[in-house]
DNA sequence: TAACTTACTGTAAACGTTTACATATTAGGG
DNA sequence: CCCTAATATGTAAACGTTTACAGTAAGTTA
């Protein structure tokens, strides 16, 4: 039982069938009008031989992929996963197909990406990285398609960003101090990223502001997953003399409940947690966790947004958006 | 500020500047032996133009996008997030990318999507979908691309395909019974999916062999998400009486988790709770959750190494391959 | 009716590769 | 040193579209 051989049908064939030429089959596929005798026998020829055309072609002549590249470092991570939805919300309702590309950990892997992107296999391109290089910026500004730039990476020039604007940390703590007093600690990723260099810059000086050296509150984990959460808080001493623990992440968050749990510390009775990126998961945890919004797939939509609107029309003035980060309140804290 | 403007090296630039022909630079590209002397020709001027072939010249006349399709039904979730990424472990290593196609949820999606893989812009199909449709069998049949089914699709003919086989449940079952005795609930998902379907006659099955009606225990939520398997669990009355509560999934059990623990019901002292799916999630809950273990990111590996072996050689017999479950011991039972 | 505009159609070239085929070069054997 | 076999190269034709251009038909105006 030999699979369906013969090949598929060519716009020529369709002309052929028609009895028309294929110039206007191409224009009759791609919505010009053509003369109203011909039209149901183009639509018939295609009903009849099942033509769909070829993107490889399309592309080739047109230069254009139809494709979407999304780079995100982890796919594992709820926060790209949502940022994810959010760009699907917004393809889904186009043409344009998603390219996932794969996790893009090191700086090596990114330029890597960028540079294969020369191929031209896609229109467009968000990229979402945790690292950041003089290279990786200078490679995202020589690239010849749209990029959206999602997070806070300093690419200062003609390039779409979509940030999240600064004090999430400040946000946090003011909420834990106002609400609980007492002494904070910042469980944070690590530094050598993009989020945590920033959130730790975020909170040190919202510690300055009240006079404390953030450095000596915070413990650093070695990655943004729940693991490296729960190994990061068994190095600090006596955690009970923290009221409260902001964690740099959602899953970090995980870690620290999970954490407190084992030790049968009371949430938030005895120390309060507070996540950032409010991901579905934080709904979901026990206690549920409070959690700052980073509007994941409201950015994700945005990105996706942006790159349309720029392949519609490339003069569109180039945008940088800054997203107010939301404290929502649940059980943890 | 203007971007780089002048367009792209083609293979006639780099053939002209290396001073041979064009045929040899495509050779030598493609990892064809050149003649010793004019190999570090080709190198420095591929070098010195930034040479990238074009993937849609190369797609168009070779026939091979080096695209793979993967179709899920929903992004959000985490168990095809995991299967997405075993799929994306393995393409990582070759030089596939991944195509991300949209959800698939209804009988009309799935159609659509198979349908538009006619225009050639993958060379592999991984096909995930809840529902079922004599139509969406026959298209995957029609497809002239290799295509790998997850799931309990009934695909009888040449299509390789990956199950879980089936005693998931019966394999909840008897260690619930074993372990605590009394009456066991089924928490199912929407009978109108395969999953939903199969896993509820494995519940009828493995109650009838203990003499019991299986449909009086079971409770269908509208969703396989938290909130559906929380609003299905308030329709429940008395839940106490059950000791245990089999989910099927991990969503649904987050959702009996969050349900029990919001009317101070023990777990798993007073009820016992257990998943089907043993995502990451299952770690994080608290309790943690005991759940069947689905093998999501293997099963993702293997589909794409199928999809790869298929376009290596064709000749390779159709693989029907029955994933065994495991059950992973946790808090919640 | 002629002249002009408008609206559509067809021809043919182009997009950047790969590859069949013919030709050129090299190596090997006697 | 010649003949044959093996290997590498170049030419040119595809792959399936889109689109510039020229041409035709139809409609409008004077």
């Amino acid at each position: 039982m030999a699979r369906e051989t013969k090949s598929r049908a060519t716009m020529h064939d369709v002309a052929r069938e028609a009895n028309v030429s294929i110039a206007s089959v191409s224009r009759f596929v791609n919505g010009q009008t053509v003369r109203e005798e011909i039209e149901p026998r183009i639509t018939k020829a295609i009903a009849s031989l099942n033509f769909k055309p070829n993107s490889a072609g399309r592309a080739l002549r047109a230069s254009k992929t139809e494709q979407i590249c999304l780079s995100i470092p982890d796919i594992a991570n709820p926060v790209y996963q949502t940022i994810t939805k959010g760009v699907q919300n917004i393809l889904h309702e186009t043409d344009y197909r998603l390219l996932l590309a794969p996790r893009n950990l090191s700086v090596e892997d990114n330029l890597a990406l960028i540079d294969s992107l020369e191929a031209n296999y896609a229109d467009g391109f968000i990229f979402l990285s945790l690292v950041d290089h003089p290279r990786i910026r200078k490679a995202i500004l020589k690239l010849r398609i749209p990029t959206v730039v999602i997070g806070n990476v300093q690419v200062h020039e003609e390039v779409d960003t979509i940030k999240v604007a600064e004090g999430a940390v400040e946000l946090a703590l003011t909420f834990l101090v106002n609400k609980y007093g007492g002494e904070v600690l910042f469980l944070n990723g690590p530094t050598s990223t993009i989020p945590g260099r920033n959130r730790q810059k975020g909170f040190f000086e919202a510690m300055k502001k009240r006079g404390i050296d953030g450095s000596k509150h915070t413990v650093e984990a070695s990655g943004f997953n729940v693991d490296a959460g729960i190994e990061a808080l068994e190095q600090v001493q006596n955690i009970t003399k923290y009221r409260s623990i902001i964690c740099a992440n959602d899953l970090l968050a995980a870690g620290a409940l999970r954490f407190l749990s084992n030790l049968n510390i009371q949430v938030p009775n005895r120390v309060a947690v507070i996540g950032i990126d409010n991901t579905d998961l934080a709904k979901v945890l026990s206690p549920s966790l409070t959690s700052i919004d980073y509007k994941s797939e409201y950015r994700g939509e945005l990105a996706a947004q942006f790159i349309l609107d720029r392949l519609n029309n490339p003069q569109t003035p180039y945008r940088k958006v800054n997203i107010t980060p939301e404290l929502v309140e649940r059980e943890s804290a």
